[in-house]
DNA sequence: GTGAAAGCGCTAACAA
DNA sequence: TTGTTAGCGCTTTCAC
């Protein structure tokens, strides 16, 4: 029960009859050291239970700390968690500790949880930034060399590294596979806010693809959904419409599921599916789901890369990378376009 | 380009023409400050964008840095994702920030993160712990106060707080399910390695189940998988049996997600499936799948409040904490057995 | 091969 | 209301 305090370095040196700063020596392979003083330490260390104070070490050393800060939306979201453990794996070698928070996309929460890591001095800041969200006071820290790089979505007033999806090819690319199976009407139903980045993208390139086929912008054929059970009440006010669409175009992970829920609840199987980013089970489904795969495991590798490339003196100028997407056919975007219309 | 170095209390004191500790004052709101002062001080912070260092802070305080050490299997695991952000969310209030890692299942990883995290002082340490990895070293320092929490899982040498699923009951009351529809052979694909405590519990529940129904327990009837590839192949295998399963128990989110695609592949609706962990999209299939739902907010939020309880003194003895599951019927389940049998 | 002293950036304790 | 001194736990620097 007593709340005895930690050993420390001086608790070892004591310990053993030497000084601390042999102790740290032997701990950190730095200066020599004879085989039997090592010996000592290291058994005392062992016996005492001797943790380094890694904050105390790095005070002294002045360096960044060996964290890599890391703001998501949601921790829950699947995407994010894939990019997450994507970075993770790519900076563990470096010996990197990632220090996490979730914004709940409210710039205030973002900047409370950037100020709290650049308070701890974390080696690299990487941001999804939220809608409203200003980043330019991260300049002053990019300028000291903190690399910052902007995940998923590019972060305003500040220039610096950037990896996203192709979101506009995708969404086109989605949307045009639609196209081809004969439909002329086609909803599309977007995330919250609309300023979303990614949302705009994705809903551009689907407008391109019905421009590239000739087809009317229709904006009653677009939908906004903040979650799930929003997307599949949306999903169903288009089908209502008067001249309802006969395909759907998912604008996310999290919207895919309402829509493909929706249609699954009314029974609507005439109604062609594409999703934007990949869903668990979407091969399970009747007919199996159609997708734009995003590839979050490449989206976190790349801001790794590219921040532990800054980290290491790369200063050239800041980069925006567009990581692919890729068209899974898997049959709901087939459905062809009934007599009815 | 030019790597100045963070401007600190000095500078800001300097700037102004105050001590130190009045600056560190007026930030902490500690003591007194003349509104001159004060402003004064303010305004030297926002000018040369000083941000305290909290490590130094902490490291004088001495006390136990404001972070909360959270190792899990696998970041990407939606499962774990919801319970890390139900964490966050309840620490938040306090001011903690997550620390994160995954260790992939393995106890060197487990341990070399547990030792980053206890380096840097965090204020709680929450663990999934690995099959094969022993708590015995975190003894010293639960007992200097630090609150150490498993989840999911117990943890082996250490006797400390607990939560974890109503694994065995919710198993049970799945395959019981399975057993109301006339089923007398139920798979079960479990996941891997077999010691890890969610499978062996969720096993025992489903033996439990078929021994309330009088129902032998055929070792030919159990499988395992690590990914859920192998899930897909396991239930192909244990499909092809000379006697094979009328329905099938999985045992966890990511096997479910193989035995559902499988049964997709080869169009095998007769075959009733119960799983263990809801799914996305889990109503949406044909028929929609029976869950044994886990509650993974609930056991986030148990943890955090459990560890912020012992933060605040609670020396009570060590608790397991079981967060009920529930079954969520929605129709796999009720596939009858066939007139074949 | 080892140690003493100074100092990293900050705050506790005591003055003034 | 403000400043001074000392010291958190560690490493750097320089001496031996």
């Amino acid at each position: 029960m007593a709340a005895n305090r930690r050993p420390t370095l001086a608790d070892v040196a004591r310990e053993v009859g030497v000084s601390a700063k042999t102790v740290s020596r032997v701990l950190n392979e730095d200066g020599p050291a004879s085989a039997r003083t090592r010996e000592q330490v290291l058994a005392a260390v062992a016996r005492l239970g001797f943790q380094p104070n890694l904050m105390a070490r790095n005070i002294r050393v002045g360096g960044p700390d060996t964290t890599i800060g890391l703001v998501v939306p949601d921790l829950g979201n699947p995407f994010f968690g894939a990019v997450a453990g994507s970075i993770e794996d790519r900076v563990r070698e470096r010996g990197l500790t990632l220090l996490m928070g979730s914004s709940a996309d409210d710039p205030d929460r973002e900047r409370a949880l950037t100020d709290k890591f650049l308070a701890r001095r974390v080696s690299i800041l990487m941001v999804v930034p939220s809608v409203g969200a200003d980043h330019a006071h991260l300049r002053q820290h990019r300028a000291v060399g903190l690399p910052v790089v902007f995940v998923d979505r590019p972060g305003a007033g500040l220039a610096t590294d950037c990896v996203v999806s192709s979101n506009r090819e995708g969404a086109r690319a989605g949307v045009t596979h639609l196209v081809g199976y004969g439909h002329r009407r086609i909803g599309f139903v977007g995330d919250l806010p609309t300023r979303l980045y990614t949302r705009r993208e994705r809903l551009a390139g689907y407008r391109e693809a019905l421009r590239d086929a000739g087809l009317p912008d229709d904006r009653l054929l677009i939908a906004s959904a903040h979650d799930q059970h929003d997307a599949g009440e949306a999903t169903a006010r288009l089908l209502a419409l008067p001249d309802p669409p006969t395909a759907l175009f998912a604008g996310n992970n999290i919207v895919a599921l309402g829509v493909v829920a929706e249609l699954a609840r009314s029974g609507r199987k005439d109604v062609a599916v594409v999703a934007f980013d990949d869903v668990a089970l979407a091969e399970a489904l009747e007919p199996a789901l159609t997708v734009v795969a995003q590839n979050p495991e490449e989206i976190g590798r790349t801001a790794a890369t590219t921040a532990l490339a800054r980290l290491d003196g790369d200063r050239s100028r800041a980069r925006t990378v567009t990581v692919p997407t890729r068209l899974i056919v898997r049959g709901s975007g087939e459905q062809r376009v009934s007599a009815s219309a």
